[in-house]
DNA sequence: GTCTATACTGTGATAGAC
DNA sequence: GTCTATCACAGTATAGAC
């Protein structure tokens, strides 16, 4: 099988042509979610035939695994960032901006994954209850720990994490509803939402 | 044909299948969106064969279509309800506290929306270009008046009302990941995310 | 009026021949 | 690598039983 690398590795083909099915994948997951996608649509949308693509994978299922494994790389990093290291309000306002910037930047990504929660995580319900739990629960010790300090006010750490996730994530997932909303001032709504979030944000933790 | 009622209006039978079909039909809806669930999902749910739900609508669209316009009515309802008679910061508060009220008692529905949305709105759009943006226009006008007068501070209408649905509604749409995270301390979710978001909002809205 | 049996048609995923 | 066959299943239509 090709995937199984020789010992020089993949060749520029099978790097490009996976890449290719893989960028093509995202974005039919992203919109239509896994049950609703096919690879009929992935085929068109990548250009490559529907047995070519199945000669580098081994099916649907493989390739949104793939695409959920590096998903998940990459989705919890900006959290990982958040650090004992600065002035807590800062930080947390630092992690706000850059998760917002995710959503601006790869919402197809945040869009694959609300597809996958929104479904009932079927195949990624072990990462959320392994990674995404064990990260959750020690930056939420760290904020109680600010807390404790009495360097920022007195809320629930799960839920101030919920709600940066939410209101973040919303302008990638329900961009189409923020941008029929907005209508001619949808332009520039992401610098909007980064002073607001900002905004609300330190008037909640600020003590 | 069954659903053009006679003068007498619908019969028993006809309520009582019709409503069984639309609520498996939620179910199905609510999970995998329009295009991954099937007829015969939802024949399996609601224990009526698939010819016979065929006999009361007129197709899988159709179902979807009435799941959706019901939807829409009782969904505006709770931001309606905001209205200038009372104290601002109480007003605001009190909408967060029904929004967050309807995802812990119709998370189906906010996950139909989510679905729709998120795939993007092909079958809404006219709705949220319509009654919605013109009812979020209202609201923002009004929470814009209470601004001028230093009722509140001076933060933006629209991306607050954003916020107020993406809090809220992520406690029905993200249910999964919020149990998961949670873990033995998801029981009370609901009350500990109604004092959140209520000290939130009046840490950023209270001048 | 209500419901079932059955069949038709298209499409999707996959396997195997070339 | 491509092309074609296969097999399952989805959505729909119709005939007719109760």
């Amino acid at each position: 099988m090709a995937r199984a690398a020789s010992t020089k590795g993949p060749t520029r083909i099978q790097r490009e042509k996976t890449e290719a099915i893989l960028e093509a994948a995202l974005e039919v997951f992203a919109t239509y979610g896994f049950r609703g996608s096919t690879l009929d649509q992935i085929a068109a949308q990548s250009g490559i035939s529907k047995p070519n693509i199945l000669y580098y994978f081994d099916g649907k299922e493989t390739i949104h695994a793939e695409l959920l494994a590096r998903l998940l790389e990459t989705w919890l990093e900006p959290l990982e960032h958040m650090s004992d290291k600065g002035d807590p309000v800062e930080e947390i306002c630092a992690y706000v901006a850059r998760k917002l910037a995710m959503s601006r930047d790869y919402p197809r990504q945040s869009r694959l994954f609300a597809n996958e929660v929104l479904q009932g995580a079927p195949r990624i319900l072990d990462e959320l209850a392994g990674p995404l739990k064990a990260l959750t629960d020690e930056k939420a010790a760290l904020i109680q720990g600010w807390i404790d300090a009495g360097l920022i006010k007195a809320i629930d750490p799960y839920h101030l994490i919920f709600s940066i996730w939410s209101t973040t994530q919303h302008y990638a997932d329900f961009d189409v509803q923020v941008r029929t909303v907005l209508a001619d001032k949808a332009d520039d709504r992401f610098k909007k939402a980064a002073a607001f979030l900002d905004t609300m944000y330190r008037a909640t933790l600020t003590p």
